[in-house]
DNA sequence: TCCAAAGGTGACAGCGCTGTCAAACTCATT
DNA sequence: AATGAGTTTGACAGCGCTGTCACCTTTGGA
């Protein structure tokens, strides 16, 4: 039988609270006392009931992540970022999918966001891209009282977020192909309503026009960041005529990238002889694509962990509101230098 | 505030006992009471208090999902299976990675695993390969009287469990390998330990068998799952004489069929035209290969949902110990017909 | 020496729910 | 009308923990 809290209270000689004193790093416990006590617990291999401690004290101990249709890659780093950060503070992660796509009105998606914490008792709440855009959601969340961070590139309102700078790192990324020499460079945006796609977006435009050269509507399509989408929105890029046709282009996120080299390639188009082609994300697929992949790497296991933190302390060594972290360009084999 | 039971039962002018037999769906209750207390619940928006809950009755309406290591593909997919499951049931999942792989002593291992679950109560687990063969970690959660089910390829004990049949999946590939004319079949091996490895080999060897050929061991290498390894293992068959090179490869798994694709490639051979690929698992890495990859479908997501389904009501309809779901053999652009 | 303040400890209630068991009510049967 | 079996209901304890508050020590200063 599990032990409890009694047990070791009458084994190491003390009142059950002493020793809950103890178990939760409470002060005004003699040193002394909280050693034999901790000695004993373990002895006893004595775990608390993490259902009474939170009856007693509503907590639940449990922090909900939760997201609506992300590609596998991204949430599964955010997931492992969570959970190591929850393992950390004696938290559990639980992961809760909430498919909101399809669903349009505000009130709707707050009442599925409803529906989805009534029943769960969590101590805070994981939002990741693009739920953490949604008004309804947000609004629910705030109405219920549960705290949430959002994995989000940039803030909206006095919510906490954990984020990168999308803007930059498709400014630099932009920058980065204009100093090999591309003028001509194609842009394949991702989904309408995420809010990265707009700061990718941005960002490759304040690019584009410091290098003195002006964002032309024909070089820039529509994409969702799905595969399929790229292979769409590239087959429009390169049937352009050669003059006219980008001599790079800067898709996204990595899977429409990959639709670009796939394109590319059926096409008779060397990459990056012919084409230079960069993503952003750094999924293990840029790796494994040949040639590998150009894109920016986001610290999304980070970001994962950095957002739980934040739930379970939110006085931490970071006061803020907000943490943007730090990405990086991943130099690999699709740009080529024009210049040459 | 949230109502509470009590404050149900006021509101309804019975006890808090007869809410709580409505709410548990209990007989022994008057249909005009129960109709009565439900409308009254869902007036006030009640939702039980899963930590009241959970301490009165000592279950957590917890599960978790335990793994180590694996594709994330493969557990996104067990993960969302094994989710659905529990909504529908009022249960949720937790998710608590576990890494053995450098571990090696079976109490060392049974150790890792007791740290988790003490911690956290839940009402079973769900295992995946490889800790589902882990006698260790298997005589932790039946020392902890932890209900768990294996996502297993295969029986091992009384445990019970839900898979596939890999072995018939591995000998239906080979069998078609065989029947588009090819003699000389590669085959890489995967993780050394896992049960899949082995099941999917023997597979690969009865089919070879029973085509009245044998199997060679020059043809067949030890992979461990992974892209690299599959890079390895590419070569070494690749590099052998024309007249010994195999006219198709069969990788345990897609990442692996991707390395030998991509290694073909640079050495100048056409898929399928030069060599005939076949993998394992059909991640969706193999539809966006080009040539999309011919592979075995498993019922993940099935799986996922069967396992979470079996332990939290283990007298479903399927009185079985385990189950074998139906896999399906991915026809797509890698294989050629040598007899045309 | 005595006193106040601070440090250390324990008794006890109660978090919201369900299990137990006894009470009250129904209805068909003698 | 009385009996018994079955159905419906409620009172109450208690799951394991922590918050409150009161009590008993110590300590340092007047």
């Amino acid at each position: 039988m599990k032990a409890t809290i009694t047990d070791v209270a009458k084994k190491a000689g003390v009142s059950m609270k002493t020793v809950s004193r103890v178990l939760n790093n409470e002060p005004n416990v003699a040193e002394k006392t909280r050693a034999h006590v901790k000695a004993i617990a373990a002895e006893l291999r004595y775990t608390p009931n993490l259902a009474a401690r939170g009856l007693a004290t509503s907590k639940s101990y449990l922090i909900a992540l939760i997201y609506d249709n992300p590609s596998i890659n991204y949430i599964s780093h955010i997931q492992r970022g969570a959970i190591d950060a929850c393992r950390e503070a004696g938290y559990h992660l639980v992961v809760e999918p909430l498919y909101l796509e399809k669903v349009k009105s505000r009130a709707e998606k707050a009442d599925a966001m409803r529906m989805v914490l009534e029943k769960l008792p969590v101590d805070g709440v994981i939002l990741t891209p693009p739920l953490c855009d949604s008004q309804g959601v947000l609004q629910t969340l705030s109405e219920l009282r549960i705290k949430c961070v959002r994995v989000a590139p940039r803030n909206r309102g006095q919510q906490p977020f954990v984020g990168m700078d999308d803007d930059t790192a498709a400014y630099q990324m932009t920058q980065y192909l204009l100093e090999q020499g591309h003028k001509r460079i194609g842009f394949i945006k991702g989904h309408v309503g995420h809010a990265a796609t707009d700061m990718r977006y941005d960002g490759y435009c304040r690019a584009i026009e410091s290098g003195g050269l002006s964002v032309s509507e024909q070089l820039v399509f529509q994409g969702d960041f799905s595969f399929e989408s790229g292979v769409v929105q590239a087959k429009k890029l390169l049937e352009l005529p050669v003059s006219e046709r980008p001599t790079a282009i800067f898709a996204s996120n990595d899977d429409m990238a990959a639709a670009v080299i796939s394109v590319a390639s059926q096409m008779g188009l060397d990459v990056p002889a012919d084409l230079s082609v960069c993503g952003f994300d750094d999924t293990p697929l840029a790796r494994n694509l040949s040639p590998a992949l150009t894109t920016v790497r986001q610290p999304i296991y980070k970001m994962g962990f950095k957002a739980a933190q934040q739930l379970i302390d939110p006085d931490g060594d970071q006061q803020k509101i907000g943490q943007i972290l730090d990405f990086e360009i991943m130099l690999r084999d699709t740009v080529s230098n024009l210049k040459n």
